[in-house]
DNA sequence: CTGTATCCTACAAGATACTG
DNA sequence: CAGTATCTTGTAGGATACAG
């Protein structure tokens, strides 16, 4: 039976994570427990372009991860927050960063920096 | 507190799965439960190329997620699977999956083919 | 403040041919 | 059989400038 293209559903959850900021901005999100403006992704996130962190913001709202609030007052404002299916995502995130440190922290006991 | 480049365990084992075939792959060998042969990898992902067939298993190999063994015998063999640290993965793999069949599938009912 | 719009580069992935 | 070696292409990500 050949490989089906994109039926498994971690496939699909593993590339909806595969961003270059996606789980910097999750755990912002996450830590700060609360919804996050803009600016305050982009002062956290030094290196990143406005152009990147956009395109980010938006593929983890289009996967049901974070959701965007626009209030359009006379200072424009934004506000990311996780949502309830993207925070549940924390206890499956837990038991990887368990796996990381458990099987690559390890690893590099023996090497120098 | 500016973002730490790939301090993170989480942005490391996510990119270690991210490739296109990874997760393919990793079923196979998961489902097989036995070493399995190059040809057998090829065969069961009729559209893989030889060069990324062999780029995802070499990047799988050095994350310490599969093992490679090579038989040199009159008729050369290379059996690949899973280390007891790639088989452990399955237990967040698993989380996903589930993760994934609530927050996605469930999403698509509406949609037609 | 919160974005678009362009342009550019690097790299992942594919097609195809060749090899010990 | 199990790979390399080349060449090509698509896309993610970055730099920079402009805009409502």
């Amino acid at each position: 039976m050949p490989v089906q293209l994109n039926e498994c559903p971690v496939e699909v959850v593993i590339s909806s994570l595969s961003g270059r900021w996606k789980i910097p901005i999750y755990r912002y999100l996450y830590k700060n427990d609360q919804p996050v403006r803009y600016s305050a992704l982009q002062r956290h996130l030094p290196s990143i372009s406005k152009k990147v962190l956009t395109e980010q913001l938006r593929e983890l709202e289009r996967d049901s991860i974070i959701e965007r609030k626009s209030y359009p007052e006379p200072r424009p404002r934004v506000e990311y927050a996780l949502t309830s299916a993207g925070r549940s995502m924390i206890e499956f995130l837990d038991q990887i960063s368990e796996w990381g440190v458990k099987h690559i922290l390890s690893k590099q006991e023996t090497q120098q920096s």
